[in-house]
DNA sequence: CGGTTTTGACCTGCGC
DNA sequence: GCGCAGGTCAAAACCG
């Protein structure tokens, strides 16, 4: 049961659930890792609804309308290095239009963007493949607590409804956790790993944060999505927003840790 | 101007 | 072998 990526991520609950023989529906099952994302109410506002984007830059190389969907599905490839082959696909679930489902494949032959930058080393690479499973990354950098401090406390208060699926700090980058997320439900919550717990509530309220608030760039794709605004906009644009370090453990933090590292057959 | 997004066409894999 | 559906490519348009 574990490691089988769905080929078909329709329905949200099947992601992990997935048996192998619907892997090898359509392609040849190369290693892929589905992460379950999800997204608030107010999120499906936002075009981008809060793509987990992780510390990498990726470019959208294509979308297709999905069969049993009525979401369409984007792919992407990272674009933080040229001879990266890292991709991904982005959709969301025809049952649960709050959840976005993110399958990585391959991996990224290069360090994690974050960590040049920061400095601080992070992961190397956050997602994908599992050989990374190894690195334990220092729960949250300075500054990601830092601003999630910020965030907490300026949204706080605010909205938490809606649970994000389950977070993955930047330790969990390497640590696909397999939890027994809970998609079909408004909230996944399954972590294993007690950061997580800590970190829980700072997804949530980045998220809604990001989502309402705009902590940074978020105000660009506040903008955009205000212009839009329709469910429909923002997946059919399934794209990934830059995000900043803020967001950035936001996304962390919200990915559902449904990391199904799937080995290749 | 460079990079990204959009979108249609093409290719490949799988089921029948 | 054919048809269907997913995945990728490439050209044009768009944006910062």
């Amino acid at each position: 049961m574990d490691s089988n990526a769905s080929p078909k991520l329709e329905s949200e609950t099947s992601l992990e659930l997935k048996p192998e023989s619907q892997v090898s529906k359509k392609r040849k099952m190369v290693e892929k890792t589905v992460v379950t994302v999800r997204i608030g109410e107010n999120v499906s506002k936002v075009k981008n609804e809060g793509l987990p984007s992780d510390f990498w830059s990726w470019r959208k190389y294509g979308q297709k309308p999905i069969k049993g969907s009525p979401y369409p599905r984007g792919y992407y490839r990272c674009s933080t290095c040229k001879g990266c082959s890292a991709k991904k696909q982005v959709e969301r679930s025809s049952t649960d239009a709050s959840l976005l489902i993110i399958t990585y494949t391959s991996t990224h032959n290069h360090p994690d963007p974050t960590a040049l930058s920061s400095t601080t080393n992070l992961a190397q690479q956050p997602k994908e493949s599992k050989t990374e499973t190894t690195k334990d990354l220092p729960v949250t950098s300075k500054e990601e607590n830092q601003e999630q401090k910020q965030v907490e406390e300026e949204i706080n208060s605010n909205k938490s409804t809606v649970s994000s699926s389950d977070q993955v700090t930047n330790e969990e980058n390497f640590h696909y956790l397999q939890s027994t997320t809970h998609c079909s439900e408004d909230i996944i919550i399954d972590q294993e790993d007690p950061f997580k717990l800590n970190i829980e509530k700072s997804h949530i309220d980045k998220i809604d944060l990001l989502l309402e608030e705009e902590p940074l760039c978020y105000a660009q794709l506040r903008n955009m999505s205000a212009s839009k605004s329709e469910e429909f906009d923002f997946f059919d644009e399934l794209e990934e927003l830059p995000m900043s370090s803020s967001i950035l453990h936001f996304t962390r933090s919200i990915f559902s840790d449904e990391r199904i590292p799937v080995a290749p057959s």
